[in-house]
DNA sequence: AATATAGTTTACGTTAACGTAAACGTAAGT
DNA sequence: ACTTACGTTTACGTTAACGTAAACTATATT
């Protein structure tokens, strides 16, 4: 009831069992306290845990999300590691960029296979389902 | 040098292996005619391995993918088979949605990240990484 | 005829991302 | 003291999506 979370309290609002939050401390995404022995989790954990969660949605590997978090953190002070880091950011952009076209193109063929399904309700002359508002 | 196409020919094009290709053969996602015992390969099947490819950049699975491509041919006439189909594209539309919010979220956090190097950069003094036109 | 090039089938190997289960600790409620 | 709820570590199992290799065929080129 503070600002601190137990890993079922992110498994839950993150709808993700706690074997999963583990795995991903194993594989060193995550890196909460301990009182004792038990993991405590602070916002900042539940932040990293967010943006790994939004990286699997977009397609990406955990390690891939691992570098994505790694660049909100502090950029570091080396210049070879800033630069590398720099050209991966733009790397990313480049993909997600193009996930943007798909999705565009993909989005417009649904509404095509949608409407192609409504028209072939019209031939069957029934009551159909409703259209959609987009 | 028709209308048709080897494997390789696709396999080039699309920047997967043939093994890739005989692979979705083998789950039922493509289909092609056969020359004595070559695969020949038609627009057709261009087109849907085209749509494959472009579902898995999205994140979807194979199978997932191979109903998206179903959902391109013709709609089938069993009333049941297509109140099916309009319900499956329109979750495949929410989830589509649901990536259009991350993708634009992650791409801000992006331009942060990238504005927090070059400032690291600025206090270093030296010649920087030219700026991204967005 | 021999080599090269593209194709075929069959089958075992591999990696990522967890699931599932065993065996145990701890703190709260009854 | 017993149960229930929540947590821990360790380890083996599983599925998807191919990789890799073996053993073979067919066509074309030198």
């Amino acid at each position: 009831m503070s600002i601190n979370y137990s890993i079922s309290d992110l498994a839950a609002e993150f709808n993700v069992t706690t074997r999963t939050i583990r795995f991903y401390e194993e594989k060193g995404l995550l890196n909460p306290a301990r009182e004792g022995n038990r993991r405590i989790y602070r916002p900042a954990d539940r932040t990293r845990l967010r943006l790994i969660l939004r990286g699997k949605r977009l397609g990406f590997s955990l390690d891939e999300s691992a570098e994505i978090v790694l660049m909100y953190g502090s950029p570091g002070n080396n210049r070879r590691q800033l630069e590398r880091l720099i050209s991966r950011i733009r790397e990313k952009r480049i993909g997600l960029q193009q996930q943007q076209e798909d999705l565009t193109v993909m989005l417009e063929d649904l509404q095509d296979a949608e409407k192609k399904c409504l028209a072939a309700f019209g031939e069957l002359g029934q009551k159909r389902p409703a259209e959609t508002g987009n």
